[in-house]
Order: C-alpha cells, then structure tokens, then sequence
DNA sequence: CGATCGATTGATCTGCGTCAAGAGGAGTGG
DNA sequence: CCACTCCTCTTGACGCAGATCAATCGATCG
C-alpha cells in the first residue's frame, strides 16, 4: 500500500453570493493510505477516459482538469483539479462517466479500490458522509460554473476563475503571498470559460491594466483579491 | 402523512456523448409516504431560498425551477424539474445551498423532514443508494449544462433544452406522442440558457423553419427528434 | 373594452470569434 | 555560442452572433 499524507481536496467554487465558500474536509489518513498503488501520468496524457473502472482516481501532486471532447472537435473543460482532489467522485454511484481526465502538469495519481471505498461507506458513516459531502461541493462548484458561463462577461468570467484558482490553492496552503504560477496556458484556460484564446488574452490585458492582478512571467500576482472578487460576482 | 404515489426524477441530462442518459429510479412508496405535509406554491412565487430548512422538498406536480440571482438583478436559471424532482438533495450533507427554488406553474410540493431522510441514510443501505444516486445524475446534468452553456450556440442550446425536456417527459409518461406543452416561457428558456429573450425567439423561429419542432399555441410539437438531438451536440 | 403579458419583428450596436501574422522564450543540436 | 524549432503569448483586421432598445401584435382576462 502506498502513503498519502495529503490532505483530499476537491474543486469548489468562490464564495456563493448565498455564503461563504466551504472548503472540503481532508480525508482520514486511513483513508488515503488505502491507495492501491500510484500512477505517474505525463502532462496532456489522459488520466482516465469514460469508461468503467475499478478505481477512484486521487490526484497526488499536479494539476489535472476534466473535460468534455465535442463530436466536432471543441473541449470544454468542467473543472480545474489541485493536489488531494479525487477526479471521480461519480463512480462511486454509476458505471461510467460523461467525463474525462486530463493531466494538465506531470501528475501523480493514487488509486483508491472501489471496492474499498463501498465497503468503507457501508461500514463507517463518517467516511460515507466524508464523500458524499465532497459529491455535494461539486455540485456547488458545477452550478457556479453554470452561472459563470451563462451571465458573465468574458473579463468576469476571467476574474471568478482567477479568484478561485487563488483561494483554492491557499486552502492547501500555497499562494499564501498572493501570487501562483499555474500549470495551465491561456488555451486552456478559455477552454473552460467557453472562450477563444485570443480574446482571453485580451481579457487578462484588460485585468492587467485594471491593476488587479500582474504577470511576471508565468507567475499570476492577484493585486487586488477583494476587487476581483467583485468583479467576478458583477457587484459594485 | 400525505400520500404520494408518483416517481421520484430528477434533473438530468440528454444523453451524454458517452453513453445513453441514465434516468433517476423511481423512490419508493415508504419513501414518498414519509411526506410530512405538502404545500401549494403559486406561480412565480419562491418555493425556497437559500436558508437551511429542516426539509427536502419534493415536487409533486407543477413546473419548477432552481435559480441564482446575480447582485445587478440578471438571473441564471440552473435547472428546470418536473414532477417527482427532489429539489435541494445538496440539504442531506451542506446546511446552505447555493440557490433558490421557483415555482414555475402552480405547484404542490412534499415536505420530507430532513431527520427522516437522515435516519433512512443510516439505517437502509437501499435509500443512501438511491439519495446518493440521485446527487451523481444531478451532477451529471450540471456538466451537461456547463459544456451547453460554455461551448454551443444559441441554436444547439435551445436543440438541447429540448431534446431534454422531451425526453424527461416522456420518461413521467407525458408526452408520448412527441409534443408537450412547457409551463415556461421564452424568458425563463433564455435565463436558463444565457441568452437575451429576443435572440432565443429568433433561435426558435430558426428550429421552426428548418422543420425540427412546429408550435401550436403554447404546444411544442418536436417534428424530429433525432435530427434535433444531433443539432444539440454539434454533429453531422 | 381597456389592460396586461408574452411573442414577434426591426434597427442598431458590440462583444467575441476567426484568421493571420509576429514576437518572445526555452530547449536542442550543431 | 549561435542558429533553429517549437510553444505560447500578443497584436491587428475583419466579420458575425447575439445584446439592446423599441415598437407592434395577439391573446387572455377582468
């Protein structure tokens, strides 16, 4: 068996305009020294496709996202992924998914048995609550990703994914100066807000001369979180 | 105790491209019998915000809708539920959610006290599945959403929107014959698909023309299902 | 019969997509 | 140490999908 002493994190989004943003419990360490074995999976190789599979995926170290390929070619990716985030919360409850996984960086991934997790929600309620609770901040998260894409603007679009990608990465306790380099180009980062490449980069230009955030290289500086904050929720 | 013998459904997506839509399985009657109360809510008026509330509700007849409100007043509808929906399944483990719940028609909604459904949770193996599974199929219509909303025009949204209705009514047994009646109007469409209502009754003048749907009075007739389907998800 | 609400249509404007051509690194190999 | 290549980012020009504003039309209903 292998050891992952991390914490399990899952995507979630920035706070609701209904409340604070809950953050995932981390896992028992029980739990994620359950991992089977680790896989290393080079950036831009797949984690896994759509298919059934006795596993839940945990992303171990790297960044990873999920995604949807159109029959015409277009992706969408649904989410960005940070270390302790399990991929594949649906497998739990269905055999395939409408999704695939995507290495974004060289990550590795742990493999936790499904055949452990079912014994482990039958017989522990705390764990069972442990992941049901993180099937219900996805939901959280999916639903402002529905909200981003249907009422924002492309710089607000922008503004939200920044902001979260900050708060998220401070959860697990990096970016804690207010600056991150993220393992995703500009292509990707329009693949998830239903944008093109160009004018994401037209709208991180407009965030730059804005002053809210700076880039130094690959390094994203959020100068100014609480306003990009509003930015991204179309407040004042 | 009020008695309620329809099927529980919930929001759920047309099928993924990855497999065939997968549809809620119906609750059983000691489930839907556990009602404490239902409640008349009129149209246009809230059924619940995003307060914690000691209940799940449950649509038992009527349209409804689950919905965000944006600071500056737009709104993003999330989801539209149709009898048998469980509204706020995000209760069973978060206290707040992150939307709110309008009645679209008139509708009566069950009241499931929150500690029953607890209980059931811990107690019967066969319930947990089901509340579980019913939280993934949600989470799969929410991706759906998101791909819809972040990589498809305004036609192929609204191929979408009702291809989905369609088969979701016909899963309840309602509209059998390939055309409906919805109890929303070409505003509420729009807020569910990002779209101003001028465009969206422009996409729906496009669809009738090509012959892929015919309306009669409030009547949506889906001429061709199938061609309508493949519109919805950028194919040949 | 006015009043109200939703659907329809026209005119105009703009955010964003598309196409295409540079520009700046970072790595590779001679 | 310098060319060469490959990425990714940047910039410009142009076109279109869809927003906005505003008026009209239809149907339903006190």
């Amino acid at each position: 068996m292998m050891r992952f002493t991390g914490r399990i994190m899952t995507t979630f989004g920035i706070s609701a305009s209904n409340g604070p943003a809950q953050h995932p419990p981390p896992l028992p360490s029980d739990v994620t020294g359950s991992v089977e074995r680790s896989i290393v999976v080079d950036a831009q190789s797949d984690i896994f496709g759509s298919s059934a599979r006795p596993y839940l995926h945990v992303l171990q170290t790297g960044w990873a996202c999920t995604y949807q390929l159109l029959p015409n070619g277009q992706r969408q990716i649904v989410a960005f992924h940070l270390p302790g985030a399990v991929l594949d919360l649906d497998r739990i409850m269905t055999e395939r998914l409408n999704f695939s996984a995507l290495a974004l960086s060289e990550c590795t991934v742990g493999l936790l048995p499904l055949e452990w997790v079912r014994t482990a929600i039958d017989t522990r309620p705390a764990i069972r609550d442990l992941f049901w609770t993180l099937t219900t901040l996805e939901n959280r998260a999916l639903l402002e990703s529905v909200v981003n894409l249907g009422r924002r603007t492309a710089r607000e679009r922008l503004a939200y994914l920044l902001s979260d990608l900050l708060e998220r990465l401070q959860a697990i306790g990096e970016a804690l100066d207010g600056s991150f380099t993220p393992a995703i180009n500009q292509s990707e980062m329009a693949d998830a807000l239903g944008l093109s490449q160009v004018h994401l980069n037209r709208s991180i230009q407009r965030l730059k001369t804005e002053g809210l955030v700076a880039i130094r290289g690959r390094r994203y500086e959020i100068c100014d979180a609480k306003r990009l904050r509003q930015v991204a929720k179309k407040a004042g």
